[in-house]
RNA sequence: GGCGGGUUGGCGGAGAGGUUACGCAGCGGAUUGCAAAUCCGUGAAGACCGGUUCGAUUCCGGUACCCGCCUCCA
């Protein structure tokens, strides 16, 4: 079997993947708070633990696998949201609201990220949904003496969890020295965080042992983990950026609430994005959404390319160059597949993808060097002399071999190339024509209506591939069938 | 102020203590009516200063510069 070795934020080192239990391997990563739609730096987290998620299913088997990702869904921005829209005239409570709002976000949610190729989790629970897990583990919490109840708040005790600030490498006197922590009169300590908090009137809110409120960010996750993955789990993953205090907060409150288990052993932890160099912010006029670049045109497939281009423990930044590149690449191979419908219909069973791509990704994830070795198989079968050596067998076993690795990292090359020849097809008329066309010109010499019709489908997005083996039409990236209409 | 990460050829981006990454762009060639696509070949690097070593871009220390987090922003 296949070792993977991640690195753990936990020890800060690269270490042999050991699952607790191989036949229920466990991942737990913070998903979003669904006030809006998602923006590109969401993204990277999702495709991150969705390349991780699809190795672990490789490796382990797709069934022993449990991936549980969260929508938090109880949220000052959300409450916000709710209450201009009951301003503007909105019919229903302010709850109803809240849940119209945050189930609309939950689909943009999931149409964008099934467009990156990301596979669902086995498990997205909604925070409104474990309320009463919540409520009984900050009552745990108190009974323990990690918590305490003032004026309708509940907070964690942070001096009575020794490890405190040990994931992320802070001391809590650092923290308090920097201090920039809310100091409220009814904290024992300022480091003290929230578990559960009061609601007003206008304001989301539940039953509790502390009257009518709604819980803290963190306990959100810590109940939701315990509840589908248990005390004990493999993988724990999210952006850098929650690292402290999210994270942090986490580990205290379950390592307090039940102190046999060991919660996640696994911290794995992606770095952030950067556009074009810069920070995305909404000040700088470079933040945009997955949304927003899918309606222009740039195919979600690019996107993740983009994405696995750099490591995710590094700074990712996104450049139009690296998009372009990206494109040409994706269409190379679509267009090396869309001549073979023998292997595009055909069976993928008994097919395993190539040990480099899956010896790279069980390597901390290399997906750059996982993405270089797919690309040369994808090289390999287009017509290489070597390739062209081999027997039609041999040939169709490293198409496969190509298509599999490819869908290991999530690229449904298949589909891609079944586009593209769908696309051909309807160029079909035109092949003919311009062969045509090229048949006269090579008697008469004079090749002007060839050159107007081919220059008209290049306009159009089409490759224009002549040979002395006849006229092919190949649909480029730029591919626009409304140009091509009026050619016909 | 505290904590952490980074610096590789024109660009993106890997691995390895000594042997070609790879891709894009460039250059040369094959091919082509001209092209495109494809194939073949090719130049170009390791921020700076020390140390360890027979040998370091790769290990260790320092300097400079850049970046992130510490603010429910992923």
């Amino acid at each position: 079997m296949v070792t993977i070795r991640l690195t753990n934020s936990k020890t800060r080192k690269k270490e042999d993947f050991v699952p607790i239990n191989d036949q229920n391997v466990r991942m737990y990563v913070c998903g979003p708070t669904v006030y809006d739609r998602a923006h590109l730096g969401n993204a990277r987290p999702v495709i991150v633990f969705d390349v991780l998620n699809r190795l672990l299913r490789h490796v382990y088997g797709a069934n022993h696998v449990t991936y549980v990702r969260n929508f938090t869904d109880v949220d000052d921005k959300i409450n916000a949201e709710a209450l201009r829209r009951q301003k503007a005239g909105s019919p229903g409570t302010l709850e109803e609201l809240i849940f119209e709002r945050t189930n609309e976000t939950i689909a943009q949610y999931h149409a964008d990220m099934d467009t990156l190729g990301a596979m669902r989790p086995d498990h997205e629970p909604r925070a409104t949904e474990w309320i009463g897990a919540m409520v009984a583990m900050t009552a745990d919490l108190i009974a323990k003496g990690h918590a305490y109840a003032a004026a309708g708040h509940v907070l964690f005790r942070v001096r009575s969890y020794a490890d405190y600030g040990k994931l992320s490498g802070r001391s809590i006197d650092d923290m308090i020295a920097g201090a920039r922590v809310e100091v409220a009169p009814f904290k024992e300590d300022p480091m003290d965080f929230v578990l559960w908090k009061p609601s007003t009137d206008r304001e989301p809110g539940w039953d509790s042992p502390w009257g009518r409120g709604r819980p803290g960010w963190h306990i959100e996750c810590s109940a939701m983990a315990h509840e589908l993955l248990g005390e004990s789990f493999d993988i724990h993953g999210g952006g850098l950026d929650l690292q402290f205090p999210h994270h942090e907060n986490e580990i205290a409150q379950s390592a307090c609430a039940h102190p046999h288990g060991s919660f996640a052993r696994y911290w794995l932890h992606n770095e952030m994005l950067q556009v074009e160099g810069k920070k995305m912010s909404k000040s700088l006029g470079n933040f945009f959404t997955v949304r927003d670049l899918l309606d222009q045109g740039v195919p979600g497939e690019v996107i993740r390319f983009v994405f696995l281009m750099t490591h995710y423990r590094s700074p990712m930044d996104w450049t139009a160059e690296k998009a372009r590149q990206a494109e040409d690449e994706l269409s190379f191979w679509a267009n090396t597949l869309q001549s073979r419908p023998d292997v595009l219909d055909g069976p993928l069973a008994s097919t395993t993808p190539d040990s480099e791509v899956v010896n790279a990704l069980a390597d901390d994830l290399n997906t750059s060097l996982a993405l270089a070795r797919v690309k040369n198989l994808a090289r390999f079968i287009d017509n290489s002399p070597d390739y062209l050596k081999l027997p039609e067998v041999a040939q169709s076993q490293a198409d496969l071999r190509f298509i599999v690795s490819a869908e290991l990292l999530g690229f449904p090359v298949r589909k891609l190339a079944a586009m593209k020849r769908h696309q051909g097809m309807s160029l079909a008329g035109l092949q003919r024509r311009l062969a045509e066309f090229r048949t006269a010109a090579v008697t008469s010499k004079d090749y002007s209506a060839v050159d107007a019709l081919k220059s008209a489908l290049i306009a159009a997005g089409v490759e224009v591939r002549m040979s002395k083996s006849g006229v092919e039409l190949v649909p480029g990236p730029n591919f626009d069938s409304a140009k091509l209409e009026a050619l016909k």
